[in-house]
DNA sequence: GTTCTGACA
DNA sequence: TGTCAGCA
């Protein structure tokens, strides 16, 4: 995924070297290194910056970014939370439809067991 | 030539 | 944030 280096950053961002490291400090971006230990950049990186760009230039500062990028984590933490319970909600389903065609004569090897809701997690 | 870390008139 | 040093 990462394949730019800072030099090409710069120029795609219009941002300094000392800019683009001060804000991966910040945690707003994640750079990997490659094995001479040089920042490696993803498209997301370039498109995080960018962003940054926009919010400095709408008077926002270090911190109000900060808690932005923070409260977006949180976010999609919740989104992570909601597919889990979607998830539980339909192994139950697919469980209790299992049960009923065993229950009803139709299977006579009790509820299937690949609906196992432990093999879910 | 390019990037890295650390530091500061 | 800019910039310079001293490495790799």
């Amino acid at each position: 995924m990462s394949v730019f280096p800072i030099g090409t950053v710069m120029k795609l961002t219009d941002l300094t070297a000392r800019q683009i490291r001060y804000y991966e400090e910040q945690d707003l971006i994640h750079p990997e290194r490659n094995d001479g230990n040089r920042r490696m950049y993803s498209l997301n990186d370039i498109d995080v910056l960018l962003e940054i760009k926009d919010y400095l230039s709408d008077g926002i500062n270090m911190a109000g970014i900060k808690r932005i990028y923070e409260l977006k984590e949180v976010e999609k933490e919740k989104k992570m939370m909601e597919h889990t319970k979607v998830m539980t909600d339909d192994d139950v389903r697919r469980i209790l439809h299992a049960e009923f065609l065993s229950v009803s004569g139709f299977s006579g090897n009790g509820p299937d067991q690949s609906m196992n809701p432990s093999r879910m997690i």
